[in-house]
DNA sequence: TATGAATGAGTTTTCATTCAT
DNA sequence: CATGAATGAAAACTCATTCAT
């Protein structure tokens, strides 16, 4: 009791084991869904694979759309870091447009192919469900807004350019480059060369925005 | 030889009686998959509203998967009669090619929205089963490959094309499109306008393509 | 109209024809049943294997009972033939009991080892179906009765026998001998040799019977 | 290797009360099976005599197969617990082999005659599944092997004993004991006496063995 | 808060059998 | 008689979710 108060509230450990088990259900779930799908992953084996019982899970999540969800927002939170860093490299950057539109593209495929099974399951799961539909269209939004303001700034420097709403075609690029990421990803990467796709697109995009 | 469902027909209708269940099954499909999505509509569903017995649903579709690919195949019947209509009236037009361009984007459109829950369900059922995807993939490419079969050709009409593998990028086009228009039209297209998103497509695939 | 009326009435071809449908159906239910089992062989099954409509199946039987009885109808025929022989053959015979003995019980395991799966089958359906049980059990009886007149026949020969109710212990004998040589014949009879077997089943069986 | 039905429990109870659910599915099974039969009897049948749901039914057991041999599992423990009871009185006796050979076979019948149902349903189901037929014949190696034991005990004290090969012989009696005494019970023990029979049995099987 | 036993509506799927043609 | 389309009761089995402990 002689003890000083402490100002800085600590996580209390309560606090601090809900949030691993949170983290640890997350994990098994992306795990669980890239390897049956949204549809064939049950609750069941993700807890199971979380190491925590099933009650817990629902202690966490109200329902299995709920976790699906909770990935999504996850991924955005990795994706806004990512995004964060790479407008501060944009910073001071002098390339050429075109090479800062290649090296966006390059990533966006980078980061996919380390777990494709994710995306196509994300995807499988925003049609098949409204709810996580509803909220995955939410989270993808603020993606593009992001990503299609770093595309905006790039077309600012260009003098002379032809295009007129350039927020629209800012977005409008963003989200070609994102499905075709997608297709390419999905489509089994193996076929083709990634360097040979990303330059095709970098060609498609950069025509379209820039002169 | 992976673990994949079957997904050709059971049996092939001899008599006419069970043709016409065949086309009620799959009509009822098409109906409760777009109402419920591929995971939500149950085969007893589609049984009852094509009014026939679940026997003799399952006397000629093994199972749900085979049932959405059957709804596959009949759509790619369809779009190749469409294709050879477009083909037979692009032969004596003398418009450019961007205009025909236009006109094959627009029908993309104006083709999809007709039933935009059809293609949801669709490409959840293809993200969702194995199966579905393989049988999916090999009839969406016999799509793409029809419609790029009619870009390249506008492309061969174009002197000093700047594209060296006209095939390539016929096909990335028409992917492009493909892609693009799905995402116009399951975004709800109310929100935005078809000829001004019809015309920011043929602006972005024209100038890849042309010139 | 001028010929002469046939006196030996010819079957009609209708009757041959029948006689070879059911003999087809007959046929084709031993091969399934071997395979499948008498609960995992179908009617439909059955009857596509016999060239035949599954409504031509129940013109001649009833239901799946019915098929498995007529089976064993057809093996309590054959059974009985090969009996017919075999006495005839004993008639003349100056063997000894013992060996005597000793051929028919290797009789009895060689046919038994032409088709194993089709005896667990009949005991799988005779313990399934009380319908089955019930003629079962009288073609069996019938079939032991005929074995055991055998032996019977052979125990008069000896002098100074010392069984008292000559007709049961051959009953008993028969039995033996029969559920023995099931048993050796499903046990998967590559582990013991079969002469090996023939021997111990005959001293057993000697020992009882004759002195 | 082949492709069986795995039957072992799905999850071994932990708690009290899950044991009592087992326990109830097991009870359950019996009854159901050996009135309807194995193929008769409905997991959902099961699961409502033993007033559990259905669900809680599949939680401990993958299907029906591995009812049916939980069943068997637990025959056998209860037969090894009796057979030492019998072993512990045998150790101490004095009477003739002859006498105490028939007292197993009285034993043998007498157990049977308890749920002679049961044991038909057993045959059928070890008969109709290849899953249940291969953990069927373990339990059943075992159990011969156990009263097997015991009889080459007895055969041991004999002067002058006429077999070679004890172990086998032993085997050989304890199966046929076991057929007969199976087929005798299976075959409506009303019209026959059971000591009549038993006396038969003994005959036979004294014969066979010693002297 | 954690556990895991229990739930049961709801799925897919089968198959013996009927019956219109 | 033959055909094969159609039936539908019923079976096995799943899995998201609840709740007593």
């Amino acid at each position: 009791m002689a003890k000083h108060k402490r100002v800085k509230p600590r996580k209390s450990p309560v606090q601090e084991r809900s949030r691993m088990t949170v983290e640890a259900i997350l994990e098994a779930a992306e795990l669980v869904f890239a390897e049956k799908g949204f549809t064939g992953g049950t609750t069941n084996h993700i807890a199971e694979r979380a190491g925590v019982s099933i009650g817990s899970l629902y202690q966490y999540f109200p329902n299995k759309d709920a976790i699906m969800t909770g990935l999504m927002e996850r991924h955005l939170a990795h994706e806004q870091v990512h995004l964060a860093e790479q407008m501060g490299k944009l910073a001071g950057e002098t390339e050429k447009p075109r090479e800062i539109l290649r090296r966006l593209i390059h990533t966006m495929v980078s980061e996919q192919m380390i777990d494709p099974e994710l995306h196509r399951v994300l995807i499988e799961a925003v049609l098949g469900s409204p709810a996580v539909m509803q909220r995955g269209r939410e989270i993808l939004d603020q993606e593009v807004e992001g990503l299609a303001g770093l595309i905006e700034e790039q077309m600012a420097g260009i003098p002379g350019i032809r295009v007129k709403d350039t927020g629209r075609a800012a977005r409008m690029a963003t989200i070609t480059g994102f499905l075709l990421t997608h297709w390419f990803v999905l489509s089994g990467a193996e076929e083709i060369d990634t360097d040979e796709y990303v330059d095709e697109v970098t060609d498609l995009l950069a025509r379209y925005l820039f002169k």
